[in-house]
RNA sequence: GGCACCGUAGCCAAGUUGGUAAGGCAAGGGACUGCAAAUCCCUCAUACAUCGGUUCGACUCCGAUCGGUGCCUCCA
């Protein structure tokens, strides 16, 4: 089998052919860092997390580049506003989306390259398109020249009398062409010297879409294999991204194009202009980052996700059913004194790369997961081979860890939700252990209406118990 | 106005190189339990917004209509 990839650039799924065979170079489109990272961004970075863990869990050598641009007019505004430097600024939100990333188990990309360290590289590409034709300086501005490069609007499929139907023409601009863009923005006055660099064209600093064309080619090549975002980078990020690194180049940027859909919160996008946003911060807070990762997950990555509480909740269950499975094999293995190994079991994992393989279908995917940990449960309430439990607790420990899910340890997990969601809910642990001690008390006494009443009361505050030959536990379920 | 995308059971959600509807939640029944919880089993869409068309055959392709969203301006 082959892994098919919806291409937005063909807007057709293709066969994933690595222009090296064996190797995957991608670059995604990470964050512009002026504030906390917010739902959506964790949309984005889990998508292409996971789909790099797949690629590599199956066998492919991946480079993944993914960028920070910290220089950019809101972070200059923003930095302004506080009184503290722009590139200060910018390394504090660097800061907090790492550990943001760390609460959702997004691993650190390969390579995670700034816009500020590839001046350089930015200032020969431009150079190489004011010579080639397709940029021209203004008064210090340095611009793309949009009619000199035919493929434009190749990606978003527009043609630039469209876009000009619709463009902001402002009075006194300078710029040739109305939907010409900066590849240089001139210092202006007032402006921090961090943020000012010396260039050919005079002292300045990047217009938004070089930076990536600079580091997505320095640290993957003139054309590498997979390139993506979210999708309202497509236009006009992307699209020009694409104008300038072919314009300078002669040669295709990437292959395929891959863009992930939006978060929204009621029916709308949720993002940073609407104001209607949940930061990652707010959301970790009460939840565990697990959840939220199954969430994200819970739909192909293409489609718009609606993001709410029910299903939050809903996700945040079957995190606990894939730890209390896994702990509950763990506990059958060590009563059984089992102390071989699991093998992978070659069906359940068929059925997951088949999934998978189809564009990343995380939500099939995770259905395929659910099945293996089902399977686990059915075998060791059957009392099942210690061997076959085994593999089935490796199998789904290894489809999970794909996903970014389940690599915990299962008692220290369901003890670490456990204390979460009593949290949430202002359940104080003390009080429950009181409680049960309480009802195991009238339990012996065979006084089962005064135990029941208890297990009532708790359960009114959303404590569940559960009785077994070990003693009684409770859960605060979501 | 231009360009895209979406509309599958009460809810969420796969299926988009056409061949006769995954999975989850909820609900109902059962096993288990002192009663529960957890776990497991069973049931739960002649039907895929609507109307036409192409086809031996369409949720999947084409057209129209209705409804929703996104992009066209910073945005994952």
């Amino acid at each position: 089998m082959t892994i098919r990839v919806w291409n937005s650039l063909t807007d057709k799924k293709e066969d994933l052919v690595p222009l090296t065979p064996g190797h995957i170079g991608i670059y995604v489109c990470g964050i512009t860092v002026y504030d906390l990272s917010h739902i959506g961004h964790a949309r984005m970075m889990i998508a292409f997390d996971t789909v790099v863990r797949f690629l590599r869990w199956s066998g492919l050598d991946v480079k993944y580049v993914r960028n920070w641009t910290d220089v950019d007019d809101k972070i200059i505004r923003r930095a302004g506003e506080r009184g503290i430097d722009p590139l200060q600024l910018a390394q504090q939100f660097i800061d907090e989306c790492h550990v943001d990333m760390a609460s959702l188990n997004i691993a650190a990309a390969d390579i995670e390259p700034r816009a500020t360290e590839h001046i350089a590289e930015m200032h020969a590409i431009i150079e190489k398109l004011v010579a080639r034709g397709h940029a021209y300086a203004v008064n210090g501005d340095v611009y793309f020249a949009v009619r000199s490069f035919p493929d434009y609007g190749k990606l978003s499929k527009r043609n630039l009398d469209d876009l000009l139907s619709g463009a902001r023409v402002e009075t006194g601009d300078i710029k040739r062409d109305p939907l010409d863009f900066a590849l240089w923005k001139a210092a202006k006055p007032g402006e921090p010297a961090s943020v000012t660099w010396q260039s050919p064209w005079g002292p300045g600093r990047p217009g938004w879409h070089i930076e990536c064309s600079a580091m997505c080619q320095k640290h993957l090549g003139t054309t590498f294999d997979l390139h993506g975002g979210g999708k309202d980078l497509v236009f006009p990020h992307h699209e020009n991204e694409i104008a300038q690194s072919e314009g300078a180049s002669g040669l295709p940027l990437s292959r395929a194009w891959m863009h992930n859909g939006f978060v929204t919160a009621g029916d709308e996008k949720m993002s940073k202009s609407l104001g209607n946003f949940k930061t990652i911060r707010d959301l970790t807070a009460q939840w565990d980052g697990e959840a939220i990762r199954a969430l994200l997950l819970s739909t192909q990555y293409r489609n718009p996700i609606q993001f709410g509480y029910d299903a939050l909740a809903e996700a945040d269950r079957r995190v606990d059913y894939f730890y209390e499975t896994d702990g509950k094999a763990e506990a059958y293995l060590a009563q059984k004194k089992f102390t071989g190994e699991g093998r992978e079991v070659a069906s359940l994992k068929d059925a997951f790369r088949t999934a998978m393989e189809d564009d990343f279908n995380t939500a099939d995917g995770l259905a395929q997961l659910l099945s293996t940990y089902t399977q686990l449960n059915v075998k060791i309430d059957g009392k099942g081979a210690p061997q076959d439990v085994a593999d089935l607790r490796v199998t789904a420990r290894a489809l999970a860890a794909v996903l970014g899910l389940g690599w915990r340890d299962p008692k220290a997990a369901v003890l670490a939700r456990r204390t979460l969601a009593a949290k949430r809910n202002s359940i104080d642990p003390a009080w429950v252990d009181e409680r049960i001690a309480a009802r195991l008390l009238a339990r012996k006494e065979k006084r089962f209406a005064d135990a029941d009443a208890i297990r009532d009361e708790l359960k009114a505050k959303g404590v569940e118990l559960r009785d077994s030959i070990g003693g009684t536990d409770w859960r605060v379920p979501a």
